[in-house]
DNA sequence: CTGAAAGCGCTTACAG
DNA sequence: CTGAAAGCGCTTACAG
């Protein structure tokens, strides 16, 4: 089976090209019903499906956005990519996903990959590695929005939640129950992501609103790999921690993987309080109080920003943060 | 900032496109080092880089396939997706996703949308109501491989999971452990969905291999809103089930949204097994059995076949059912 | 109301 | 060793 093209349908409906183009794009202004007909018949006849490689060649746009995310195994990423899919479907665009793994090596092979297929605008979870090609896009006046991390010096659309809400809600819910000895532990901060930065001062915060010491010792910023070590070793401390925060739902598993090993009981032995709706929250033993973010908000709004960019004729270099609030879900677990 | 094209290079660096094209496709033969200097300058002074659309149009190839799934929502298909995304990046082939909701509709609309992009083949998770389109595909050709579900009428490669096996894991580790009232709940079988008929059939051929007297009470096949039901009738009954098998993912999670909600002790007073092994099993409480599915080999074998036919010539029309093995994950459920 | 022609940005056989 | 030319399958201004 050859493929069928808009040249073999014009002949097969003994007309030309031009008016084939204009029957598909439903430009019907002037077209007689007769000619109508006979496009309609020739194309199911024929099996005939349009080549939009060409029509996007042709018309310098695809319909088509990138999105870039920074680790696909959290389930923040794929809720909001979720939502953008949702609304992209809505609005006829198609969605293109990678996954750049926290690498900003990845990360910039995507962008250019993207790029090079001609996508219309970006979405990105970014590393803080490409600044200068994020400027470069940007001063093309490439369509372009953050989600979750703001970069310095990069002057685009940022969608994140508002973590430091996040945070007080956190510390507001144990301060309340009682629990004063509050351990925090989030992703390394060396790499200066956005959230963790301000998890830990919207930390620092809520503790001194609520007048409670800060215990440096059960304040750590850590690789997962290292997650267990810590915990271990603020268990066996003299006055350990009644109540622990984790900063996402990665270190959750790790230290539920602890609590689990050795018998832990939530929340009488320790309080246990995670940032991220995980989908098991709801049925684990004991259920457990989490943060929520607002990841379907966070797409939507990512989305709408960006297709209204790439709507613009001319983008105008305006931007703006957006923070969106979490929400507490109060559970068995603290 | 407009857009440079390879027509700029050339002019930039005082040479002819078609030497630009060969430099770009590495074909070095017999070009001078002085005519690789300039362009290769001219394209960093420009900031050239290549429009893949253009590209694709004229070589006819994207270097691009399609995978869509059934349903994102199972953590089987994440899993997959995964894995046929390393594959393809390790043979430069890009992946676009697209979720088809197990709606034939959405599906066809997808298998249009990709075909209209041009990719270069399909990996299908399929529903068993477009089989006209797949036999079209398959008829002209068309490098496309299902995973997970064999249709009837449509003769493709197929990698699924071996779910027979993965039911006689079940079953055996059970009845090893003494249960006998074992109860199966599984999706509906009305939609003709391979995995639910063979794990239903594994179900009974292990049964009787083990010449347990099954009971026609405990086996179910309903769709997730009604889990909830059937089980507590179940619970309800006279002699109840001492043992639970889910058939999926989400089954699992209705099952245990349940039993946290009564209070019920896993596995003193029921034992709980589940097909997919969920990211939460391992740190649970108690830890769950699962049965594994081969998903990273599944996604594998499915993206090494597809790119396989893409690279010959001529697709050959022959066709095999892949069954890979599952593997029991014992934990502390049952 | 419809068609001929140019052009999107590449690649590729062919000529020299 | 390099270039001129044709063509991939569309869309779109323009002419009639």
């Amino acid at each position: 089976m050859k493929k069928i093209t808009m040249a073999n349908v014009a002949e097969h409906a003994g007309v030309s090209k031009s008016t084939v183009s204009q029957y598909l794009n439903e430009r019907f202004h002037y077209m007689s019903e007769d000619t109508k007909i006979r496009i309609e018949l020739a194309i199911k006849e024929l099996g005939y499906s349009p080549n939009s490689i060409a029509r996007s060649l042709r018309q310098k746009r695809t319909s088509t956005i990138g999105v870039i995310v920074s680790n696909i195994l959290h389930d923040f990423s794929t809720q909001v990519v979720r939502a953008i899919e949702d609304i992209c479907n809505e609005n006829s665009f198609h969605v293109i996903i990678c996954n750049a793994d926290d690498d900003p090596d990845k990360e910039k092979r995507y962008i250019e990959m993207l790029q090079a297929k001609q996508v219309d605008g970006l979405i990105v979870f970014p590393t803080s590695d490409n600044t200068e090609l994020f400027q470069e896009l940007i001063a093309a006046h490439y369509p372009l929005v953050f989600v979750d991390r703001v970069i310095e010096g990069v002057a685009v659309d940022v969608i994140l939640t508002d973590n430091e809400s996040a945070l007080r809600l956190a510390v507001d819910s144990l301060v309340e129950r009682g629990y004063k000895e509050i351990s925090l532990i989030t992703a390394p901060l060396i790499e200066h992501i956005t959230p963790r930065g301000e998890r830990k001062d919207g930390f620092y915060k809520a503790m001194n609103e609520q007048q409670i010491t800060i215990r440096e010792d059960l304040v750590h910023s850590v690789q997962l790999e290292e997650v267990q070590s810590v915990l271990s070793q603020m268990l066996a401390d003299e006055v350990p921690p009644t109540a622990l925060i984790a900063g996402n739902d990665r270190i959750l598993q790790e230290i539920l993987k602890q609590v689990q090993a050795r018998g832990i009981s939530i929340p009488n032995e320790l309080a246990v309080l995670g940032i991220d709706d995980v989908r098991f929250a709801e049925f684990f033993n004991p259920p457990l109080t989490t943060v929520a973010q607002p990841t379907y908000e966070i797409g939507k709004k990512a989305a709408e920003i960006l297709l209204h960019k790439i709507k613009e004729a001319h983008t105008n270099l305006d931007h703006q943060i957006y923070r969106l609030h979490p929400e507490l879900k109060l559970r068995a677990s603290i």
